[in-house]
DNA sequence: GCCTGCCTTATGGAC
DNA sequence: GTCCATCCAGGCAGGC
């Protein structure tokens, strides 16, 4: 089962006592046998569901959501704010007392937002057994990829390439992309969970062969984990935790030391979860908001994050402290994605309609020239090059995927898709398969259309009984080709295998 | 041009 | 089965 619990408050402990208070006053007038009847009828509406969920009723623990705004956008000069005494905690602390009924729940909530390295232990969720198991799993199978050649990832070509030879023979007549039959990847009843409460804001799959675990990251600032193929006596394989303040806007992991988990949030932090050291560490922490990382293929220990309203920096994992910081874009940049067969080539996507290419070795101060820019006139959530880098595939709201391709990416196509998800879901991003021939991307009838590259149109779309809400993040397994997970914002997590 | 308010959508939980 | 709260989007209209 898919159970989630989160360690008891004070404001549970008393919710309980009140619970036991009512209860003797219910026996006292002889009516608990008519209760029990409606918690035996409700537990079985709760069956019927199709997704795994918790037996115990989990207390909303995350508390009301605080708006965060730096200073940076609310105008004020950081001295400023120091001067009056003002900072986030005591902020936050005013607006959750004003907003929230619970004011003593509220004020007394620990939140991960204190700076410096928070320990693993401290930040586990899930108090009815230990993260032992995950911390063994991960480090087991960094230490196997270690002695193994083949889990040795080459990000300077594609990363899918060298698996999918070999896989694949599919019956003719079907509709095979690439080297991938869409038709025949499936969803099996097992290979459904939540994981988190809310909406999962961010998906990655764990870049190894060696197992097909799952990470997410959701709006309250969780990392919630599922080990897809964890042995009975282990428990459902889902841990979680959470180290974060506030929405978790990006998640990565180092592909030449899986024990590295990177993720990043609205609040400002970046954390690095180092399961050897069994701790979050901070890693950074801005002002203004962070609304996506990613690793440069170059070198893995450069961490390129965006920033507030359109800013782009460097995060030098050696020395400790940004290199550069580029002012790329008028709005938010949603996402940063690298290209595999040139690794000076970054992407970015805006809130301000664009989504552009930058040549690294030609990033300087003030406002730098892009290599090239889609314009989609209103807000790009994603700009994601295709696995061998030839492609670049961008997704806005302005119900488009763009799909550029050419030496220089000039030609540009615009391939119609229904992005309107209003305020509840995730905004779309096409992502791409296992090869360069087809994108992955939600729609708001609980599918997964697959884009055609050749045909520059939807020519298939995966459904299933169990998907019970709209998936709007995804990502491919970057070995186990066909295995493509989806989460919703209700966070379950789909894994389709082939 | 900037600010404010309104509208849209899906989901889970409570009843 | 129905209702309601959610609320870290984004566009648009209207007012200043």
């Amino acid at each position: 089962m898919g159970r989630r619990r989160e360690k008891m408050t004070e404001y549970e402990r008393r919710r309980l006592e009140n619970i036991k208070r009512n209860e003797q006053m219910l026996a006292a007038l002889n009516i608990q046998s008519r209760l029990n009847d409606l918690t035996t009828a409700k537990r079985q509406r709760d069956q019927s569901k199709s997704y795994k969920r918790s037996p115990i009723k989990k207390p909303k623990t995350e508390g009301p959501v605080v708006l965060r705004r730096s200073l940076r956008t609310r105008g004020v000069p950081p001295d400023a704010a120091t001067a009056s005494g003002l900072s986030d905690d005591i902020d936050d602390k005013k607006q959750m007392e004003k907003t929230s009924p619970l004011k003593s729940f509220s004020a007394e909530r620990k939140s991960p937002r204190k700076q410096g390295p928070l320990q693993m232990k401290d930040a586990y969720s899930n108090d009815d057994e230990s993260d032992r198991k995950l911390i063994e799993t991960i480090s087991q199978c960094f230490e196997n990829s270690l002695m193994s050649e083949r889990d040795t990832v080459d990000l300077g070509s594609s990363k899918f390439l060298e698996k999918k030879e070999g896989y694949g023979a599919f019956e003719p007549g079907k509709r095979v992309l690439g080297s991938v039959d869409v038709e025949a990847l499936q969803l099996k009843r097992d290979n459904v969970a939540r994981l988190v409460s809310g909406r999962i804001t961010s998906l990655r799959f764990f870049p190894t062969l060696g197992m097909s675990m799952v990470v997410v990251g959701n709006k309250f600032g969780n990392v919630g984990f599922w080990n897809v193929n964890a042995e009975k006596e282990d428990g459902d394989g889902i841990y979680l935790y959470h180290p974060h303040p506030g929405p978790i806007s990006g998640i990565v992991i180092d592909p030449f030391s899986i024990s590295k988990v990177y993720s990043s949030c609205y609040d400002g932090f970046i954390r690095l979860m180092d399961v050897e050291k069994e701790v979050f560490d901070m890693v950074h922490y801005s002002e203004d908001s962070i609304y996506s990382i990613s690793l440069s293929p170059n070198d893995t220990k450069s961490l390129y994050f965006s920033e507030g309203m359109g800013v782009v920096s460097m995060w030098d994992m050696r020395a400790g402290k940004s290199s550069f910081s580029c002012d790329l874009h008028e709005k938010r940049v949603n996402t940063l994605d690298f290209n595999s067969g040139n690794g000076n080539l970054m992407a970015t996507s805006s809130t301000d309609g664009t989504a552009c290419i930058w040549d690294l070795r030609h990033l300087s101060a003030g406002k730098p020239k892009s290599l090239k820019t889609v314009d989609h006139k209103r807000s790009v959530h994603s700009a994601y090059f295709s696995p061998t880098g030839k492609f670049l595939a961008t997704t806005s709201i302005a119900d488009k995927v763009g799909l550029s391709s050419g030496s220089n990416y000039e030609d540009t196509s615009m391939i119609y898709h229904y992005n309107q998800t209003g305020r509840w879901i995730s905004p779309f991003r096409g992502i791409w398969g296992w090869d360069d021939s087809s994108i992955f991307i939600g729609n708001m009838k609980r599918g997964v259309d697959v884009i055609s590259v050749e045909e520059k149109k939807t020519v298939a779309t995966l459904e299933s009984d169990y998907m019970s809400a709209i998936p709007c993040r995804f990502d491919a397994h970057p070995y186990n080709v066909g295995m493509l997970a989806g989460a919703t914002s209700g966070g379950q997590v789909y894994i389709w295998t082939p």
